[in-house]
DNA sequence: CGTAACTTTGATTAGTATCAAAAATGGTGG
DNA sequence: CCACCATTTTTGATACTAATCAAAGTTACG
């Protein structure tokens, strides 16, 4: 369990070289389990840490005065879950893990001095940072101007593009580790409402699902229904066939 | 009309030399002035400038299949406005003048070469950068989680702290030149509803009204409606009295 | 096995959208 | 400076999407 997969994470999108690889896989760290639920970060912390999924899932997420709760993000292993601990002070939203999950917990001191001993790592973190905002511009788009059925739609072409990047996905068939509660929480949805769109996904041949498994059937008619374009994802173009 | 205003707003939040400001002060760039309603940078371009707003108002913005137009952010006078095609190729959203605005086009390059040549400067950027993230969470939360009423309030408890901040408001009265269309495409409502909510909240003496000035009459009061806090904004901490 | 968590279904309600039109405002050119 | 036109704001009536409430199945797990 390394941080080799970080660095190749931020490779694909920004130039390293040999020196700011090593320097990367150098950075001081605490490798430390968490189980299924446990929160690693809360709304108002001034964390000393921050840190890396190394393996498993985590999610973050804010609560409302009126106690309703929206998810923000879900990450997968090799992500920075909370890049943003490193440079601000207090910590604006919960991260927890939503699977059993191993982190990496690195001093936020360690990061920012990298970022300015090596100014292309910064850059490169930089880079993660972009990435994720125009992730969030996204879901704003999503929950405030989609409807119901879009929405859920949009979202499982997302994790399937963004699992299957991290190799956890193929054909558009992978494991999710959400509850329906969750997912509803990530698309400003009830849990009782995304049951019967994901029923009629399902009867319309558009998905499949069993246990926490979602394939979906028909990607073209998928990414229709969901209104779904994966530029916002910034990923590298690939190379032409 | 110089670039100093965005340095000093940079320097909120992060530690510059004298060497890092003059830089930052050299950056090339070409002013120019766009009407209100011109187009800056649309989705889908590869613009080779960032850029930065040295007077007037922006929004950025993105637009669904169905045509519906989500507002993700609104920008003031000192503002970077899309720092993120600085460093990604094509821009995932659009970016409007909202008012008659002046504009400082700086090269792409120069900006990447600065934050290489200067990582403090880099830094600083990427706070920039991750402070605008966290807004972007909130604004998830706001219209993901929030009824129509504490989404507007909430809003315009933002715009009141942010304006302030930029010297534009003044116990919490300030001038908003949004339509209420494009304030209810902020809030992810349509313009009917926001103008009702609006009324209610001046009947209720929590807000008034004039031309496209708002007041906001009882802020404690505006405050809990709008389930606000300011922490998401990352404020440097105020000098204790 | 037994129990808690999660999923599924049904019935009803609430909040916001939609449609339509009138009133107010702001610019513009004569 | 006024008359006119386009835009924006405001109000009313109705429709619809998604929320809420309730309860029965189902699955996971200790």
């Amino acid at each position: 369990m390394t941080l080799a997969p970080m660095v190749r994470k931020l490779e694909r999108r920004a130039a390293l070289s040999e020196e700011d690889r090593s320097a990367l896989l150098a950075l001081p760290h605490q490798v430390r389990r968490l189980a299924a639920g446990a929160h690693m970060i809360r709304d108002g912390d001034k964390p000393d840490f921050c840190s890396l999924l190394l393996s498993g899932f985590a999610y973050r997420h804010k609560i409302t005065g009126e106690g309703g709760r929206q998810v923000l993000a879900l990450h997968v292993a090799g992500d920075f879950v909370d890049l943003q601990n490193s440079l601000l002070e207090v910590s604006d939203h919960n991260v927890q893990a939503l699977t059993d999950a191993e982190f990496a917990f690195i001093p936020r001191d360690a990061i920012k001095e990298l970022a300015l001993a090596r100014p292309a790592v910064g850059v490169a973190m930089w880079i993660d940072t972009l990435v994720d905002s125009s992730i969030f511009r996204e879901w704003v788009v999503n929950v405030g101007r989609r409807d119901a059925r879009t929405r859920v739609c949009h979202i499982l072409c997302e994790f399937s593009l963004r699992l299957e990047e991290a190799g956890l996905a193929e054909n558009h068939r992978y494991e999710l580790p959400m509850t329906q509660e969750q997912l509803a929480d990530a698309v400003g949805l009830t849990s009782v409402h995304v049951n019967r769109v994901l029923r009629q996904l399902g009867e319309e041949g558009l998905i499949s699902r069993n246990r926490r498994t979602i394939a979906i059937e028909d990607w073209p008619r998928m990414r229709d229904a969901g209104d779904f374009n994966d530029r916002y994802l910034h990923y590298p173009a690939r190379a032409a066939p």
